[in-house]
DNA sequence: AGCCGAATGCAAAAGCTTCTCATTTGTTGC
DNA sequence: GCAACAAATGAGAAGCTTTTGCATTCGGCT
């Protein structure tokens, strides 16, 4: 059974056969501080820059992508066009975005998560990963309403 | 209430406030003949050519987003950076995709509606749209396990 | 400390999608 | 029907995000 975490370290990058770099160790040190938790790469480039980390944009690609391959990082392809990365803590869940501000809030529900296992099953399918995403406007006064 | 249709036609794009072009026509009527209902830009286009159309790929992205604008058509984000798109017929469903031969199966469950509407609301959001897409591997003996 | 393969940075390239603009095509009124 | 005008199209250029090639650098192990 997963455990939620609340530190990712070395030794995550470690565990999953890759070299502890520094740019690996900066980049899931960024993930982990984030406040919403959702970054595409270029946000994480800036924030990177922010930091006084100058790591190529190339380098962020490759290094989210074996991330995402061992299972520390999940990606997300919300509308828009570019991937948004988020930190795989070991809780699965899911979203609902705010089309006006953009802002990310995340759930998880029993409920939904069985009958989608009832249909896969019904339908022949075994089911691997999911994504469901909500999209409306948020309580904030200036996204309510259209 | 929506009803669900069969046959979509001119009217439903000059319904919509555009003029009935040839491509616009052409474009409709292939969607509407698809045998698994989705398809990405770039097939569209050979379907079109298939069928001898010559109409350029930019006048397709543009038609399908003005489609898309008008209801006609809905557009979807799955795994592996490309749009999707398929005809609107009024009745909305989701999505279950095989990762190995990207067969694509609709469904629709009203359990997994409600709940989405009532986790919504609980956390202040107007919902406008979601997308649920599941993703396994099919019953056909090629996809089946991993 | 030194070696070797892995990792990085940069720039170039590759996909997908959008934009620009000259040309063509519907539509509307006569 | 036909002229007139705006809207739509095609072709290529441009824009974005993401990936790749290659020389250089770095981390891990002896």
């Amino acid at each position: 059974m997963k455990v939620k975490k609340d530190m990712m370290s070395g030794e995550d990058i470690r565990n999953a056969g890759l070299k502890v770099t520094l740019p690996r160790v900066k980049i899931l040190g960024v993930l982990e501080q984030l406040e919403h938790g959702h970054v595409s790469a270029e946000d994480l480039y800036k924030l990177l820059l922010d930091a006084g980390e100058e790591i190529g944009l190339a380098t962020i690609y490759r290094v989210l992508t074996q991330f995402e391959s061992a299972g520390l990082v999940t990606r997300h392809h919300f509308e828009g066009g570019q991937s948004v990365f988020e930190l795989d803590r070991g809780d699965h869940h899911d979203h609902i975005v705010c089309i006006r501000c953009g802002k990310v809030e995340e759930f998880f529900d029993q409920t939904i998560e069985d009958r989608q296992q009832e249909i896969a099953t019904s339908k022949g399918f075994a089911v691997e990963a999911h994504a469901l995403t909500i999209y409306g406007y948020c309580k904030d006064p200036k996204c309510k309403g259209s």
